[in-house]
DNA sequence: TTAAATACCATGATATCCCATAGAAACCCA
DNA sequence: TGGGTTTCTATGGGATATCATGGTATTTAA
């Protein structure tokens, strides 16, 4: 499975192209025709992206219809019918609908915020301000992370 | 399950290059393209890595918490969002982002510290200084471990 | 037939690979 | 067991490939 890990800002230019890390584009299958599903994100101001495995796990689930919620399943069906497929050109980059930088606010550049199986695509100014937020509730939380096979 | 022990100090030269200790490099796997995952340490001014596993481990982790939940996106944040894969070249060097040095005080040498499943990388005066507290602290302290799986 | 979207080159900066070397450790064989 | 030899580790430096990015040409669509 995919695993997006660190923090990346590129340009994005007049066209709304923009490179995907080559960290990220690395996870991402040689074969297939390269491509990445973006959707705005339900929760924040920012968008998500990442690959078709995952968008079919998320796709299984709303068709548990009853073992999830009313929330869920309309929480799944949103994101599914908003998501794009994004192309990568040779060159690695995508293009972002111009609808999707209006709701994430990005312009001139973007951040790429790896999240495990997917990732997210932050206006740098939002995406800071969020950062510190999330640093801040962290710190009165204590860091009991317990992955199986022990830490430390 | 990788098993990192022991305590080693290299030269980081001006690219940032720094080799793995070789004791270290020999817990991880041959075959799968050799790599390493860095974090900046939440808890001390140091580094820390650990192999693709030990992150999965991780990612599953706080994948436990829902989806887009605020507790799944702070530790996401924290963790998965700042580690970045760091490739071993043929030589047995990683290379060590800027912004991750200058977190953590590096520059001219490094210290590498096994923590079992995982690893630090400190600067050297930290870490000394870090280590002369650990010491006082444990003394006058019972030492009361338990290998876990106990019997011989 | 224009505007928009897409595919196709160009380029500087950076990161990665590759070779070279000194020293330490392991080996080995009488 | 001692000396000689080989191997591996850590490190330096230069050559090379890749990345991110800008620009231009070509196709598609309205």
């Amino acid at each position: 499975m995919a695993l997006f890990a660190g923090t990346f800002e590129n340009k994005v230019d007049g066209k709304g192209r923009v490179s995907l890390p080559a960290d990220f584009r690395a996870e991402l299958p040689e074969d297939a025709g390269r491509f990445v599903y973006v959707f705005p994100s339900p929760k924040d101001d920012a968008l998500e992206a990442c690959d078709k495995p995952f968008l079919e796990r998320m796709a299984a689930a709303i068709e548990e219809a009853p073992l999830f919620s009313e929330e869920e399943d309309d929480l799944g069906a949103s994101i599914i019918a908003q998501a794009r497929k994004a192309q990568i050109d040779e060159t690695g980059r995508i293009v972002l609908p111009k609808d999707f930088m209006e709701f994430a606010d990005i312009s001139g550049k973007a951040v790429f915020v790896g999240r495990a199986a997917r990732f997210q695509i932050w206006s740098p100014d939002r995406f800071e301000a969020h950062a510190k937020k999330a640093r801040e509730r962290m710190r009165g939380r204590t860091l009991t992370l317990k992955p199986k096979g022990g830490g430390q």
